[in-house]
RNA sequence: GGGAGCAUAGCUCAGCUGGGAGAGCACUUGCCUUACAAGCAAGGGGUCACAGGUUCAAGCCCUGUUGCUCCCACCA
């Protein structure tokens, strides 16, 4: 940066060079330095597919922040990035291009198809690295992983391995979420439950004995020709005498029993159901409990099957409008009743989905639970906030087994190998070429994959070289703080917490620091489908990445939900330019910027003010930052730097650097002092501009991202000084409220005339209220003062202005009659808690002392008033 | 059905272990005071949702009420 700057800060002069010159000091490497305490972030892997939103920016934002300043603290700071496969959405992605070539998956066929995965990935997967660079984030970026790279992928069959070894992985034939559009299973996880309106339909079945009906309802009707019984409840006596009779289906004309089972709510609907095991869940238990027979009436894709008779072919939706109508003719429909209904949606398509049955691979999660839920329990892991450690319990306590196996071929195929001759398994971390059971070389591989969270779940330690004994993973792991949104807790936390438990036996961090999500202006939460996205680097081409970052930690606070809004980026790029000027006034005010200036031996009560503000700033954002408040800690860096520094500070400053003697070196370096070191506590928040201010200051060591966080100094805290100041910006602030009241131009100087005890205060201040306060001049506890003066009172000093003609003497005395009650009453109040013993007997001596204070200062305030209100014509 | 969160200035939100309510934006008034008009100075604006309770003291702790939001759950 030249010394001479541009009026306004400008990031995009600035934020790709500093990056680029960070780079090239590699500081971003954490290199291992045993000596060193080391803190670990993993990032979590944003999708190859994804494009960077506010989500990522903000997540990021907040990593980068925690890994600046513990960088800064001289911790060993690895962060390590990478991207996720994220199976179904790059798969989904790659059969859409297919389609445009008129291709499906099974046109180009397994080989040709990973081929063209991996080239487009290699093409768009870097994407959104490159989007986290321009936010600034300091990752390692070495050390980038990929949740589908051979590390990893070793990581998951070593995993796979040895859960199935101890029978915690196993295969069977299942009812599972099935995807008709991905056309794979997915987890209970990944079902969004929304609810629709929709329709009860009640049918009736004859009895076959030709008696009469069973009325049932439905929200289903399609399913009905894979009915293979009808439930009511045993207890239910409307309909005991017909249970282990049959009825004819509809349709089929085929006979099915009437069942009793507890499942059936003899309240809900006619207290009877229609019991399809192949498309519900329920059913589907009902069936195993009764021994009924499963007929899937489905297509993976959603059309009706064979099993369907006259129906096959047609869509589920078109069947089902078929069938309602077949029923109606035939009598069998009674009626059709409005019904809102929870259905499930997949997270990725938002289809909904279908319950089907199918073989699949599951983790059995009880016995992995257990340990997970102790571990939190014991405090090794902590949630910030602390109610979502709830959430999590509440998850893990009622987990069900996980279906780990999609019908895809992007990720990890699943190591398991069945034997054409025995049928038996072979599951094995390598390449099987001969059946362990019977030696048969006719084996063939699972053509299934894994779960993307399976290998998320491992990221942790597998990017840290588990299975392996690294030196890594000796040194950074267990990692420290896991940054994430609160919806990602099922799908991620909760899964590497018991995959960390059982494979590594120690806790995988020992934070998760949860944010909530970005919402817009109106308070919605920003999707594609409503175009109500924010594109973080549109704001960072308009008013810079330390803009945007700033305005996602303000006012962020752990856990809650954000609204982003594009005044609050400006108020932060203000802030940015604010405190560009700053540095601009200190910069053109040095003579040297060769070397860093040493704080002076005799430091005037300006500089004692601002030393001892500045180093409760520093106790403050750190104490801030290690409880992960980085909300409040932003908030003290705005108010220590706009107004402390800037407004008050700065404006101090000008009387000496204005005076060419010596006291100008001193204020200098005070200026550099103070300034450098915000900068330091400004950094991990805004890296690139004070970054590019450092350097133009004078300074020692390479960049402000590797200069050492600044620590409190007793020696620079002067608390009686600070207070001092604070009796003279007291007196400011009201000598100025009077003038801006009276509309006196600050063009128009008048002299001061000051009573107050702290004589040796107000003299030091002369110069000070010259400048800030308009005077002409000052003069301290004069005997004789003249006529025609207004008075302002603080609760240290009456101060005496003769304003001339421009005072109202009637209004003045309405106006000193006003401040006169509201004190009383004020002290009154002061003197009613002081006369408590409740008071003085159980609060806290200090708190006592600031009533007694306040007391006292009123008492005088209450005369110096009732001194000038006797005076007035 | 279970659980959680939120309700504070016109708007968006902070408010750490209880000790005289804050910020940004908006608004009003006056200033081109040579770092900054993306600025400076001053100001108006709050029954901290409601009702009880605990306490010397409650925006903060407890109970209940109302309204909104979210998560979980197999009522077809």
């Amino acid at each position: 940066m030249a010394k001479e700057l541009a009026k306004q800060y400008s990031p995009k002069e600035v934020e790709d060079r500093v990056y680029k010159s960070w780079l090239d000091g590699n500081y971003f490497h954490a290199k291992l330095e045993k000596e060193k305490t080391p803190y670990t972030i993993v990032m979590p892997p944003p999708n190859i597919t994804g494009q960077l939103h506010m989500g990522h920016a903000l997540d990021n934002t907040l990593q980068d922040i925690l890994i600046r300043w513990r960088r800064m603290q001289g911790y060993d700071a690895l962060w390590l990035p990478g991207t996720d496969h994220a199976s179904i959405a790059t798969e989904l992605k790659l059969v859409e291009a297919l389609a445009e070539e008129g291709l499906t998956k099974d046109d180009v066929g397994r080989e040709a198809f990973l081929e063209r995965a991996w080239a487009w990935k290699e093409k768009y997967g870097g994407t959104i690295i490159s989007q986290l660079k321009k936010l600034g984030a300091s990752c390692d970026w070495q050390r980038e992983r990929f949740t589908l790279d051979e590390g990893c992928n070793e990581a998951v069959n070593e995993v796979f391995v040895r859960l199935y070894e101890k029978g915690l992985i196993y295969r069977g034939e299942r009812i599972t979420n099935w995807c008709p559009q991905c056309l794979t299973s997915i987890s209970d996880a990944e079902v969004e439950y929304e609810e629709k309106e929709s329709s009860f339909w009640h049918l009736r079945y004859p009895l076959e004995d030709g008696s009469g009906y069973i009325e049932l309802a439905t929200t289903r009707p399609e399913t009905m020709l894979g009915d293979t019984a009808v439930a009511v409840n045993p207890k239910d006596e409307r309909y005991t005498k017909f249970v282990g009779k049959n009825v004819i289906l509809p349709i089929m004309n085929k006979k099915i029993p009437v069942i009793a089972d507890d499942y059936v709510d003899a309240e809900f609907g006619t207290g009877v159901v229609k019991i399809t095991p192949a498309h519900d869940p329920n059913d589907f238990e009902v069936g195993l409990r009764h021994n009924l027979p499963i007929l899937n009436v489905l297509t993976e894709d959603g059309y009706m099957n064979e099993n369907a008779g006259k129906y096959a072919g047609m869509s589920a939706t078109e069947c089902r409008l078929a069938i309602t109508r077949e029923l109606k003719e035939g009598g069998f429909l009674v009626k059709e009743e409005p019904l809102m209904h929870n259905v499930g949606a997949c997270y990725r398509c938002h289809i909904t989905i279908e319950p089907r049955i199918s073989e699949q691979w599951f983790v059995k999660m009880k016995p992995l639970a257990e340990p997970a839920i102790e571990t939190v329990k014991n405090g090794n892991i902590e949630f910030v906030p602390e109610r979502f450690s709830k959430t999590y319990f509440h998850w893990m306590e009622n987990i069900r087994d996980w279906c780990i196996s999609r019908q895809l071929w992007w990720g990890h195929r699943i190591p398991a190998w069945y034997c054409d001759d025995c049928g038996k398994i072979t599951v094995s971390k390598n390449t099987v070429e001969r059946c362990e059971h019977c030696d048969s070389i006719n084996v063939k591989q699972d053509p299934d994959t894994l779960d993307t969270w399976f290998s998320s779940a491992l990221w942790p330690f597998s990017t840290l070289g588990w299975p392996e004994e690294t030196e890594e993973l000796a040194h950074y792991y267990p990692t420290n703080t896991l940054v994430t949104a609160y919806d990602i807790i099922f799908f991620w936390v909760a899964r590497m917490i018991f995959t960390a438990c059982e494979f590594t036996e120690k806790p995988p961090f020992d934070t998760v620091f949860i944010h909530g999500l970005i919402r817009d202006a109106q308070g919605r939460k920003m999707s594609k489908s409503l175009g109500n996205g924010i594109d973080p680097l549109e704001v960072i081409e308009d008013f810079g990445a330390d803009a945007l970052r700033f305005a996602l930690a303000t006012g962020n606070s752990p856990g809650n939900d954000m609204r982003f809004s594009e005044e609050k980026v400006e108020s932060s790029r203000n802030f940015a330019n604010k405190l560009w000027n700053a540095a601009r006034f200190v910069l053109m005010n040095l003579d040297d910027y060769s070397t860093v200036p040493e704080l002076p031996k005799n430091l005037a009560l300006e500089d004692k003010w601002l030393l001892t503000l500045y180093f409760d700033l520093v106790k403050e954002v750190t104490e801030n930052l290690e409880k992960f408040e980085l909300g409040l800690a932003v908030q003290k860096l705005y108010d220590f730097i706009w107004d402390i520094f800037c407004d008050w500070y700065i404006e101090i400053a000008k009387i000496r650097l204005n005076s060419k003697d010596e006291t100008k070196e001193q204020v200098q370096s005070v200026l550099v002092y103070v300034l450098s070191g915000t900068l330091k506590l400004l950094h991990p928040f805004m890296p690139f501009i004070t970054e590019e201010i450092w350097q133009a200051l004078p300074h020692e060591g390479e960049s402000i991202m590797v200069s050492p966080w600044p620590t409190f100094k007793k020696s620079l805290s002067f608390r009686k000084d600070e207070a001092e100041m604070q009796r003279i910006i007291q007196a400011i602030r009201a000598i100025r409220n009077r003038r801006a009241e009276m509309n006196v131009p600050p063009s128009k100087k008048s002299k001061l005339y000051i009573e107050s005890a702290y004589v040796d205060t107000f003299s030091k201040a002369q110069e000070i209220l010259k400048r800030l306060a308009w005077a002409s001049e000052v003069s301290v506890n004069e005997a004789d003062l003249p006529d025609g003066l207004i008075d302002v009172v603080t609760s240290d000093a009456k101060i005496s202005i003769p304003l001339g003609d421009l005072i109202d003497f009637a209004a003045e005395k309405v106006r000193l009659e006003r401040e006169l009650e509201e004190s009383k009453k004020m002290l009154d109040s002061t003197k009613a808690k002081l006369s408590n013993p409740g008071f003085i007997n159980n609060a806290p001596e200090k708190v006592v002392e600031k009533q007694r204070q306040m007391a006292s200062s009123l008492e005088e305030k209450i005369s110096m008033i009732e001194e000038s209100l006797a005076k007035l014509p």
